[in-house]
DNA sequence: CAATAGATCATCT
DNA sequence: GATGATCTATTGC
């Protein structure tokens, strides 16, 4: 495995902008958090007061500040009672907004990764699923809020960006708005989740 | 293979 | 007290 490059931290303006924008074009960027890092593969995004399957839908609650405070910021909470979902914050602060990482392709401390997801059996099957990404990256709840333009978890610029084929579709796993095509991929990628 | 049940708890009604 | 932006193991064909 080679030794990680120093790659720019994506800014803040990355983030202030349209939710399902901040969402695609997430594709293809390295999140690391510490000595793991890792290809984001598949994005869904969550909108504000129409989308009914959005947290930010209901208005503000304890757990829902982060998603309308200032972009760039990672909301991170449980789901199902065992799994950790991360999110980030998009728009301008006061509107509502975050992108949902569902996958990501491991590049960076896959030896870490495995230790932490002993039931994936192959590497692409570490990070594959918001679920599994959270476990195999070790992100749990004491990140949300945590500034993703610094810090132990950036999301970061590839060195060279290899050309993929974005893909678009109905967000997973949802009941309300399930048909909004705001599910993004890379068309073809192993590591994005079925 | 596909389908399904069980695990397990913070958050909101 | 019900519900969920899930994963895994197990069962059944």
């Amino acid at each position: 495995m080679r030794a990680r490059p120093e790659l720019a931290i994506l800014p803040r303006s990355f983030y202030e902008r349209p939710t399902a924008e901040v969402a695609r074009d997430l594709l293809g960027k390295i999140l690391v958090h510490g000595s793991v890092g890792g290809r984001i593969v598949e994005t869904e995004a969550y909108l504000g007061a129409d989308d009914l399957a959005a947290h930010a839908s209901r208005g503000i609650t304890p757990r829902t500040r982060v998603l309308f405070g200032p972009p760039g910021h990672a909301y991170v909470y449980l789901i199902y009672g065992m799994y950790e979902c991360l999110n980030l914050v998009a728009e301008p602060g006061g509107v509502p907004g975050c992108v949902l990482i569902r996958a990501a392709e491991p590049l960076w401390g896959t030896g870490i990764m495995r230790r932490r997801r002993p039931a994936a059996r192959r590497v692409e099957d570490l990070a594959s699923g918001p679920g599994r990404l959270t476990r195999a990256f070790g992100i749990g709840r004491r990140l949300n809020g945590a500034d993703v333009t610094r810090g132990e978890l950036t999301v970061r610029q590839p060195a060279a960006a290899e050309p993929f084929e974005t893909g678009a579709g109905p967000r997973i796993g949802i009941r309300k708005c399930a048909d909004w095509p705001l599910r993004f991929f890379i068309r073809g990628h192993p590591c994005v989740s079925r």
